[in-house]
RNA sequence: GGGCGCGUAGCUCAGUGGGAGAGCGCUCGCUUCACACGCGAGAGGUCGCUGGUUCGAAACCAGCCGUGCCCACCA
């Protein structure tokens, strides 16, 4: 070690991550560990492409915790060896990223219609220049291995052809059409938006009952509705067939009361004979089930609410109001003339935008839909037969009944920015055409064309992602080698918005799977169990706490937290990750100053050029013949096999807190106690098992806490290049060593009680005791760790701890001995007592397996043994 | 309305048929030559409730109570 390197360690105490983590990550970017060459095929490499954050987007918990888990795997695949590429890119996210441009357009008091679209997307293009690349560095300031080479864009060249293409043999299978269809329109974002973009929350309307006389009758039907302007668009009452009530009137009409029109009376079995009335009032223009009823029925249909939020010029005199003025004016105009017969308090779900938070108006629109149904055929099949595994396995069957009942996506929006729909127009001979590249004329008439002006849902492309980040539609040398990808993680939010129509893409376009493994990870929320949301102001920024605790403590505690149900966020977690990398770094403060190659066994530093997946491990196995050191590395290659096992099953939380227990409990707490003394006379054997330990550590702590793995790692003597590409260690069953554990366990568990013993009897901690053993002779530490001298002579005993006869001395106090005697008593005549009692039960002794009764019985003799030594 | 979860120590969570666990917090003791982001020793739980299955239940079954999420076109 060089004397720099020396003196670093020395006086650096406490572990600090920001100092380490940019040199660190500067070093695996200039060594290009994370720019895989696209050799060798899909099942040979490893590969993920990360769910693309929004261009908009800021690094939140969810992306903290997603990519934790897959930098995970990709850097325990990586230092296996194989050529691993974790794919980054960014999605351009249409509604979001064009109203945040808005905005700063509106800033300047202008918008976007008085640039026009052509300068308005240059705008939006000048921001993502400016600002696009802002969570691609935090990804960085996480750690994530990504290949930031082939980083890509939703919006890219290549990427649009991918778009273009899809959609244009989407279209030429007649999946892909334009209709007249209700659609919900969001008003805040002037688009329509999917179903899937849609959500539903409780809200408190008035329920109001309207009387609709019946023409040439003095009946009347009184329909419920809580949208009474939309009556405006009423072109029916409907009741049920069956409702004996109305039969008379079915076919019958009545007459819309402030409209005048006639309105046929029509039966359907969608109407719930016990609700209100059991009449409902049908507006096929303004609702989603009268629209159905409508269709059905071959009702008119029409629209009084217009794109703007605003009443038409259908809505006669309410015409240019908004929605909720025409409605006051409605209920006052009706309750003028007597028809009002109710207006109650009532709580429903209602739709929202997800996007915008505006409450969806649902109209009729000419728009670009997506036929899903033969789509989702072989989607199903593959999830079916496992093919694409998805885990926890209850989201199995959620992604199954969800694409079973798959609907018509509609895939247009009202947006400037985004993939503007490849369809042209020729207005002179009504021909619409659908091509790849824009046409030149009209082929029929040789007319002028005009685009589409919608775009195309942000989802339509990146339900591409996995195949066209790698070149799609080319046959390039990246799709060959990394498609399909090996894995997926995801939130379950986006579980059909996005990972079902990649595995429908994937296997229509790409002619496979997108993926073999879909891990649903849990949610973490905020501290007091609400959602994390930046509108709620509960959210906690990532950045926030790699600042603080650093990057890997927060891999680290994410890890931990994580689970298959949602957790609170555990700033204790994220703590104990900080406190695990500091302990880290002192434990290997202790190693690496105290300890020594043999001198033919190290090397030099790497040359810059060696390929590091071929460097093997670099110190040799160790022949341990202490029984200590065989139970070290038992335990060691134990934690090995049993964290990998747990890392490739997805169950990061069990995979990181077994090994810290390992390394804090096993080797701070015993090892390293046990063997100071031989460390301090610089015992070659000692350093052997240390250096050989600690490689093999930080090798399999590093996919979860890469920069201080790396950076105790640049000190270790065996080193001959950076741990990103260092072998990943598996587990050496030679070094399994039973009779090594039994031993020393139980000279731990000796220790312990021999400490506790003397808490209790109030002994200084600094004094020793005299004892004798009876019996056969714990291992040495034993003596040392609980500060007990075992060659003690003479005297008669004044206690007993197990095979330890505690003899008398000054420092001992007798009544107290005499007490935890007494306390010693209690608890085994309890254990006694229990135990005797179960095996008093005859069905226990008669059903209960063999070796269950056995060690109950073998309990029982000790707990007796004891309760007579004491006597 | 349908579906899926969850209810275990003060807090956040593990634990899926054989004597209740972790981290944090709390108490007591340690300036022990890696680390006080540390070391040692403790206290603390009728495992939501009620029944059932079993020799044996925190775990399996049923019901109930509480709580969270997803899906759904009753105005």
């Amino acid at each position: 070690m060089s004397a720099a390197d020396r003196e670093k360690l020395e006086s650096i105490t406490r572990y600090d991550p920001a100092e380490v983590e940019a040199r660190v990550f500067a070093e695996w970017m200039e060594g290009g560990y994370f720019h895989p060459p696209a050799e060798g095929t899909a099942d040979e490499n490893f590969s993920i492409a990360i769910p693309p954050p929004n261009v908009t987007g800021a690094l939140h918990m969810g992306h903290a915790l997603n990519g934790s888990m897959q930098d995970a795997l990709v850097r325990m695949n990586r230092m296996r060896g194989r050529n691993s590429l974790w794919i980054l890119g960014t999605d351009h996210a249409g509604i979001a990223t064009q109203a945040v441009v808005e905005k700063t357009l509106k800033a300047e008091g202008k918008d976007r219609h008085e640039l026009g679209r052509e300068a308005f997307v240059e705008r939006v293009w000048e921001w993502k220049a400016e600002y696009g690349s802002r969570i691609v560095e935090q990804y960085k300031r996480l750690g994530a291995s990504c290949d930031y080479e082939r980083e890509r864009f939703t919006l890219d060249d290549g990427y649009v052809r991918a778009v273009y293409r899809v959609f244009k043999q989407l279209y030429d299978k007649g999946y892909i059409y334009r209709d007249h269809y209700m659609v919900n329109w969001d008003p805040g974002s002037h688009s329509a938006i999917s179903d899937l973009e849609v959500e539903n929350r409780e809200v408190e309307d008035s329920l109001y009952s309207i009387d609709y006389p019946v023409e040439g009758s003095d009946r009347v039907l009184t329909v419920a509705t809580v949208r009474p302007e939309t009556m405006l668009a009423d072109t029916a009452v409907a009741v049920n067939p069956n409702d004996e009530r109305y039969a008379d009137l079915v076919g019958r009409r009545c007459v819309l009361p402030l409209v005048g029109r006639r309105l046929p009376i029509i039966a359907d079995e969608h109407v719930d004979v016990e609700f209100g009335t059991g009449a409902l009032k049908i507006t096929p223009g303004h609702d989603p089930n009268d629209f159905e009823i409508g269709r059905k029925h071959g009702l008119e249909e029409i629209g009084v609410i217009g794109p703007d939020g605003r009443m038409t010029e259908e809505a006669g005199e309410y015409a240019g109001l908004t929605v909720g003025e025409a409605q006051q004016k409605v209920i006052a105009a009706l309750r003028e003339q007597g028809l009002l017969r109710s207006e109650e308090p009532y709580v429903h779900s209602v739709p929202f935008s997800h996007r915008s938070g505006e409450r969806i108006e649902p109209l009729i629109s000419l728009q670009w839909f997506c036929r899903m149904d033969e789509l989702a055929k072989p989607a199903i099949a593959v999830v079916e037969r496992d093919e694409v595994r998805i885990t926890p396995d209850q989201w199995k069957r959620v992604y199954l009944d969800w694409m079973r009942e798959i609907r018509p996506w509609c895939v247009s929006r009202q947006l400037w920015w985004g993939h503007r729909i490849p369809v042209w127009y020729c207005d002179a001979c009504e021909e619409t055409i659908v091509a790849e590249e824009p046409p030149t004329g009209c082929g029929a008439c040789g007319g002028e064309l005009r685009q589409e002006e919608d775009v195309l849902d942000t989802w339509f492309s990146s339900a591409l992602w996995p195949f066209a980040t790698l070149g799609w539609p080319d046959q390039t040398p990246e799709l060959r080698a990394f498609y399909p990808t090996s894995f997926l993680t995801t939130a379950r939010e986006i579980l059909f918005l996005w990972v079902a129509r990649m595995i429908m893409t994937g296997i229509e376009f790409a002619g496979d799977v997108p993926f073999r493994d879909v891990y649903v990870h849990s949610v973490i929320q905020a501290r007091d169990g609400r959602r994390m949301s930046k509108s709620l102001g509960t959210g906690i920024d990532p950045l926030e706490e790699i600042d603080v605790h650093g990057a890997d403590a927060l891999r680290f505690g994410l890890l931990a937290m994580s689970s298959t149900q949602d957790v609170r966020f555990s700033d204790a977690k994220v703590q104990q990750g900080r406190d695990l990398a500091n302990k880290l770094w002192n434990a290997s403060r202790l190693i690496l100053l105290n300890c020594e190659l043999e001198q033919d066994q190290s090397h030099p530093k790497p040359p810059q050029d060696q390929a590091p997946a071929a460097v093997g491990q670099g110190t040799p196995t160790p022949q341990p013949v202490l029984v200590e050191d065989r139970w070290l590395l038992s335990r060691l290659e134990q934690t090995i096999a049993s964290v990998t096992a747990k890392l490739e099953s997805y169950d990061f939380a069990h995979a990181v807190t077994e090994a810290y227990s390992f390394f804090w409990r096993d080797l701070c707490d015993w090892y390293l106690e046990i063997v100071k003394p031989r460390l301090y006379d610089g015992e070659p054997e000692v350093s052997a098992t240390l250096l050989y330990a600690l490689e093999r550590l930080l090798a399999l702590l590093h996919p979860v806490m890469p920069f201080v793995t790396e950076e105790i790692w640049s000190f270790h003597p065996a080193r001959r290049g950076h741990l990103a590409v260092h072998p990943f260690p598996v587990a050496d069953q030679a070094l399994f060593d039973r009779s090594a554990e039994a031993d020393v366990e139980s000279g731990i568990e000796l220790t312990q009680r021999l400490r506790a013993w003397r808490d209790l009897v109030d002994v200084p901690a600094a004094s020793v005791l005299v004892a004798v053993i009876d019996g056969v002779s714990p291992p040495e530490f034993v003596s040392r760790l609980s500060r007990f001298e075992f060659d003690g002579v003479g005297a008669e005993p004044v206690a007993s701890v197990g095979p330890v006869r505690v003899l008398p001395s000054e420092e001992l106090d007798a009544a107290a001995v005499a007490v935890r005697i007494e306390k010693r008593r209690e608890e085994l005549r309890s254990e006694v007592q229990r135990a005797e009692r179960k095996l008093g039960n005859e069905g226990f002794v008669a059903k209960a397996p063999v070796e269950v009764v056995e060690e109950e019985r073998g309990k029982l003799e000790r707990y007796r043994a004891e309760l007579e030594e004491l006597s």
